[in-house]
DNA sequence: CAGTTCGGTTGATCGAAGTA
DNA sequence: TACTTCGATCAACCGAACTG
């Protein structure tokens, strides 16, 4: 179908060109970064692997050929795909999917005459087509260009994908630079008979300026990638203090008052709902666990260490009523034992706290997502908890409902001192509703 | 006509599921 | 793994129907 006199590329030569030799890491502390390839498993069928393959490529071989390898085109420190580990990126890749032929053959004319940049590669991945622009010079993942790289992205995947290039122009995957591709090699959603295929369009090498001018009237500001990185300031939010200072806020925030009413008690509410699946649903095999997610979900709700501490024990007697077998009891010791997560440090806690973390260790089934009655309740209390933590730990957002138009309605009455509502509601276009709620608030100033 | 009450709609957001 | 979509809630908005 491609047969128009652009060669068809191994894989293996593919990734070389896209990370030419000695870009990539060959010795064990070079300051170089390598390749992540990830293999996803259908479901079922055993986990997800991640290879790291470095400056030889061999790795590449784990998952050329198999069903649904995953390589982005940025390289990596350490073992995993994550956006902490991102080192430098060294393409940029842009999926376009429902492509017929038709589109397949505009698309060539336009990377032929000019009107779209003509990409390196262009990859089939089955039902559509990755077009790769490998860059003249890697670019390093700063965390602070994140922004800016995802902006010029999407304004060049909606500059290709159009209704020339895809059956479906409506509706365009905006990706972001982060994201994995069917990796050159691998079978395509067409299966088997279908391997992912490179070809090899130029030997163009572009800046991320050459993609900023190839989109009429883009508008994304590339000036923050020339900048180093601005060190954080160091402030400490009350989050923090909550991390440094752990016995001094829930001093606070057990025995002095907080300020809104509401919030504690619903943080509460989260605490107490976990106790009583403790009476209700824990048994044999979960006992051990169940206390230390009582400090997790303690600590998270700002819930003394005493207090903790004492509504662990309080429940010795109850778990140790569970006992069906005479070697396997429950004792003040395992207790004791499983408090000691109250001490443990951060990275522990959160994954204790996770939802699937608790429900392994526990097999207190604490419902994933099927949306129905009471199951759907427990969801939305965890989520109004952790809404309102935040809120108290004065991450102030702000979440929960439509936005108010407070601020308008006091700018212009600021604007207009003798204006009357009536032209204060024709003027801003708000209801009048709204504008008296509004009104009398100004008033009292 | 100025202002209020009622109830459907809207924008924002959450965690989980889904998709690449 | 990263990012989008989905189902669902919440609080505020806004039109309509009312009140005086």
């Amino acid at each position: 179908m491609l047969e128009r006199g652009f060669p068809e590329v191994s894989p293996h030569e593919f990734y070389r060109d896209l990370f030419p030799e000695g870009s990539l890491q060959s010795a064990e502390h070079d300051g170089k970064g390598n390749l992540i390839a990830t293999q996803i498993r259908p479901s079922g069928k055993g986990r997800t692997k991640q290879w790291v393959v470095d400056d030889s490529l061999n790795m590449l071989d784990k998952v050329i050929g198999d069903e649904f390898g995953l390589i982005p085109p940025i390289t990596f420190y350490g073992k995993t795909h994550t956006k902490q580990n991102a080192h430098e990126l060294y393409a940029v890749a842009i999926d376009i999917d429902y492509v017929g032929k038709q589109q397949l053959k505009n698309l060539l004319k336009q990377f032929g005459n000019g009107v779209q940049l003509r990409p390196t590669y262009l990859v089939s991945s089955g039902k559509g087509v990755h077009a790769y622009y490998f860059l003249k010079e890697p670019v390093q993942l700063y965390h602070n260009l994140e922004d800016t790289l995802a902006e010029l992205k999407e304004a060049f995947i909606r500059r290709l994908w159009n209704d020339t290039s895809s059956i479906r122009p409506d509706s365009p995957d905006i990706t972001g630079i982060y994201q994995g591709f069917r990796c050159v090699g691998s079978q395509s959603k067409l299966g088997a008979d279908f391997p992912v295929k490179a070809y090899k369009m130029s030997d163009n090498r572009y800046t991320l300026e050459d993609i900023k001018d190839s989109i009429p009237n883009c508008k994304v500001d590339l000036s923050v990638l020339t900048e180093k990185p601005k060190k954080e300031k160091s402030k400490l939010s009350l989050g923090e203090a909550k991390k440094l200072y752990p016995e001094w806020y829930q001093e606070r925030v057990v025995e002095g008052r907080p300020k809104k009413k509401g919030t504690w008690v619903c943080n509460e509410a989260l605490y107490e709902w976990w106790k009583n699946k403790i009476f209700t649903e824990v048994k044999v095999g979960g006992r051990y666990f169940s206390i230390m997610a009582l400090c997790a979900y303690g600590l998270k709700c700002g819930i003394s260490e005493r207090r903790i501490r004492q509504d662990a024990y309080s429940f010795l007697e109850h778990l140790e009523s569970l006992t069906d077998d005479e070697d396997n009891h429950f004792t003040r010791e395992d207790v004791k034992d499983a408090l000691k997560a109250l001490k443990a440090d951060n990275k522990l806690l959160s994954t204790m706290a996770s939802r699937e973390w608790i429900e392994k260790q526990t097999k207190v089934v604490i419902p994933p997502n099927k949306r129905n009655g009471r199951k759907q309740e427990q969801h939305l209390q965890l989520a109004r908890g952790i809404r309102a933590l935040k809120e108290q730990m004065g991450e102030n957002v702000v979440g929960g409902g439509r936005p108010d138009k407070a601020k308008i309605v006091e700018e212009w009455r600021t604007a207009h001192p003798e204006g009357t509502p009536k032209d204060c509601i024709a003027d801003t276009g708000i209801s009048k509703n709204t504008v008296y709620k509004w009104w009398s608030v100004g008033e009292a100033l």
